[in-house]
DNA sequence: GGAATTTGACCACA
DNA sequence: TGTGGTCAAATTCC
């Protein structure tokens, strides 16, 4: 049994190899790189679930520990052929949230335009659906008139998620996502013990990014963030924008990071890493069919401006190693760039060694 | 000096 | 009218 896991982990290796040599021809061909992601994904699941059964068969007595024992079977297989490549992150990251049950997704909320979250909290009630308020509003999100207005009603769709805060080290800190978001405010919210924070996206004075986020800590769960995203990131469609994982693929990061999220993200949290990886998913989360530059994929550059995604001041340039990886693996394509998977797996060549046998 | 955060006040909405 | 969301001046940080 372990024989053949550990064959099938050398097939994902194998594939993450492919995947890097023919990176250059599939850079303009999402489909066929979200395929191979998914296959490699796919190989690494299998294996993880040889290595379960394995477990279970074994070691019958600790089926409560089955689950984290798998996932550090990975980290420890990865550990011990010295594998430290960001991928194997990513894949890790990929297999646990593919495991993980769905009842658990249903702690995630997602309310539609004008929709309702299905908590009770005395929190939820404060969130309502609706519509954006028609203002006169100019480019830079100052009311022209005289008359001070804000803006209020919605801006869309809300996505909330719970996220668990470190419980070592500065717990006040929100959960990185992935994104850079600028503090716009803090409010006692009645019936909350704690204050919410309101933030917006860092560049939507240069793009005009709507995106916005409010983080509150749950009164019962110190430990954990009851995240609300509002609105969708514009700021990457631009070429000199941060890249930036999605939402809910950064949530999962954040998880995957912090080892202690609590809830999954909404369905798209589960998609493949082919899905979020693709131009595709770039897009739609970039503005939907309107925007421009989605489906052609050149209109989006991963961290094209070297502004990578970093922590707010507080979590400040904390480096996301998927978002590098994506920014490596998407710009590797262009003609000019000496980065390469190379970036990814830097000096660890020899480490891609399984056992004897180098793939 | 620029950017981020804090915080009191303003405003929209239920 | 109470509450949540936003603004913007003051402050802090890098």
């Amino acid at each position: 049994m372990e024989e053949m896991t550990s064959l099938l982990f050398q097939r994902g290796f194998k594939l993450v190899r492919e995947l890097e040599s023919n990176l250059p021809n599939l850079a303009d061909q999402p489909n066929m790189l979200s395929k191979s992601c998914d296959e490699i994904v796919n190989a690494f699941r299998n294996a993880k679930e040889g290595l379960h059964l394995h477990m279970m068969f074994r070691q019958p007595q600790e089926s409560q520990q089955q689950q984290p024992q798998t996932e550090t079977s990975l980290e420890g297989w990865r550990r011990s052929s010295n594998c430290t490549h960001p991928i194997m992150e990513i894949l890790q990251m990929q297999l646990q949230a593919d495991r993980t049950p769905p009842f658990s997704r249903s702690d995630v909320l997602f309310a539609g335009e004008g929709g309702r979250e299905a908590e009770g909290s005395a929190r939820s009630k404060s969130i309502g659906g609706g519509e954006l308020h028609p203002m006169d509003v100019s480019d830079s999100g100052v009311v022209s008139s005289s008359q001070r207005q804000r803006r209020r009603k919605d801006d869309g769709e809300r996505r909330t998620i719970t996220v668990a805060a470190p419980r070592i080290g500065n717990t006040d800190i929100p959960p990185e996502d992935g994104y850079t978001w600028r503090k716009y405010g803090q409010k006692e919210i009645l019936g909350s013990k704690f204050p919410r924070g309101y933030y917006r996206c860092t560049h939507q004075r240069l793009y005009h990014c709507p995106a916005k986020k409010q983080v509150q800590r749950l009164d019962d769960d110190p430990y954990t963030f009851e995240v609300t995203y509002r609105g969708e990131h514009t700021c990457h469609m631009s070429s000199t924008a941060p890249s930036i994982p999605p939402p809910a693929a950064a949530a999962d990061i954040t998880h995957e990071m912090t080892q202690i999220i609590t809830t999954q993200p909404p369905p798209s949290s589960s998609i493949p890493v082919s899905s979020w990886l693709s131009m595709e998913y770039l897009g739609m989360r970039g503005g939907g069919s309107s925007g421009g530059a989605s489906g052609s994929g050149s209109g989006i550059v991963l961290g094209g401006g070297g502004a990578g995604p970093s922590a707010t001041r507080t979590g400040k340039d904390v480096e996301l190693p998927v978002a590098d990886m994506a920014d490596v693996m998407f710009n590797s394509g262009s003609s000019s760039s000496n980065i390469s998977m190379d970036f990814l797996f830097h000096s660890n060549d020899d480490k891609w060694e399984t056992g004897d046998k180098q793939i």
